[in-house]
DNA sequence: TAGTTGATGTGGTTGGACCACATGGCTTAC
DNA sequence: GTAAGCCATGTGGTCCAACCACATCAACTA
């Protein structure tokens, strides 16, 4: 008695006819996060298209980042809905500075324009900054002990995301990690070749503390300048601008 | 003699394996924004795999905007390169936003940050500006002869999206439009309900008009508030912020 | 009771077949 | 010789029928 007849457009490839059915149960709220999705098998006989069809859609919808596929029984099994932005923003971005039509120096500008106004925005009190505290003292451990940068490089991301979701926007959030994500090799890269690493990273540190400081004080101007000097700085040794020629 | 052997990590999936292929031949710029794949069959071929597996890393690519596969022979035919980051994002927001884990009223949000920031950062000689003032005259003639409402919106899209181009941010651009995509179906959806729409379109033209002109005057700030409020000022009717009751 | 084993259902992968389509070269008719 | 028509070729699009690996759970066995 339901109907399953969405817009058969006959110019519509069949797994696009699949993405707009499930769209459709997601936007009905038929299904959602947490929920799972028909087995494959299933779902290719109730829309009268192949399992093929079906399996394109669901890997476009994995690749967004709407839903996880798992093998075998149980919890972990099937094709379930999630809720992962960042994923999607994240690859997606990362594919098309692959193609060299997104420059760096971009993606950099980008993050400085959304981390300074979620700095500017983050609330004394919002329960992030704990971890962003935390995450501090974890860095301060890795640079005493370890001194390796890519243990520092990975919690410094966190932080700076923790920092992105004091202010409360998803969107702002996703987008955040997204770039960040996108120019992680980049990063990581350049950063091996710094020629003092343990200098450098103690000013990071540094920065860092004042940036929280100062969101903490409830000062989000001072703390919107901070953080802008702070990822300017990190990226000028990095020479973003001058395309990359190593 | 070529290596295809990348990282052969045995628990990677096969589609996942083809994508790696693809995306190292980008990095490598041994396959970038107009240059053809190779055919599905040849390519599984290559890689030891099957045709299905190509097909569906093609899929993804195909949904985040990096590439485009058109059938028959000639120019328009085979999978080539191409380069719609907007695309991307833009239906990996909307899809997030059907899930209910963005809300409307952080996408408004950002959007009005980006925007502004973008009206800030227009330099006042700016081609795209040309293209903007042409949109506001076909604005108007939609105004005055149709008066429907998803013409003149259809061109305000594209408006803003020259203001947001004429910074000359390609991230900010993409992110932009797949905002304003992303929300699309709920604009048009509460446009439709307004009691007067000539009276909004006419004051939504007066704003648009303020704020190419401040951006023709060099005047940043004021372009940049003149944005937050038209943009504001537009969602206060929608009521973003009590969800979406319709 | 404790351990083993097999049935069941999930996604993952494969090969092969056929289709619609667009081109381009060949054949044919004039 | 030229023009019209036609078919070989190669592309992506779709479907099917298997088989695999895996994880659970129920039935069976020691």
């Amino acid at each position: 008695m339901w109907s399953n007849h969405i817009n058969y457009d006959s110019d519509m490839r069949t797994h696009q006819l699949v993405l707009t059915w499930i769209e459709k149960q997601l936007s009905d709220g038929q299904l959602s996060v947490g929920g799972r999705l028909p087995a494959e098998r299933t779902l290719a006989e109730q829309l009268a298209v192949s399992r093929t069809s079906v399996r394109e859609a669901i890997r476009i919808l994995e690749a967004m980042g709407v839903v996880r596929a798992g093998v075998g029984s149980g919890p972990e099994a099937g094709t379930v809905v999630i809720s992962d932005p960042t994923a999607a923003l994240g690859s997606a971005l990362r594919l098309h500075v692959a193609t060299q039509h997104l420059p760096v120096s971009d993606i950099v500008e980008t993050r400085i324009l959304l981390e300074t106004w979620a700095a500017a925005r983050a609330k004394p009190d919002a329960p992030e900054l704990e971890q962003a505290a935390t995450l501090l003292g974890e860095m301060d451990a890795v640079e005493r002990v370890a001194r390796t940068a890519d243990d520092f490089l990975a919690l410094d991301i966190r932080f700076h995301l923790a920092l992105a979701d004091a202010a409360g926007n998803a969107v702002v959030s996703a987008m955040m990690g997204s770039l960040r994500e996108s120019i992680q090799g980049y990063t990581a890269r350049f950063t091996a070749n710094l020629p003092d690493w343990d200098a450098t990273a103690s000013r990071l540190q540094a920065e860092h503390r004042d940036i929280l400081a100062a969101i903490r004080n409830d000062d989000g101007a001072r703390a919107a300048t901070l953080v802008a000097a702070h990822i300017e700085g990190y990226y000028r040794e990095a020479g973003v601008g001058r395309q990359a020629e190593d």
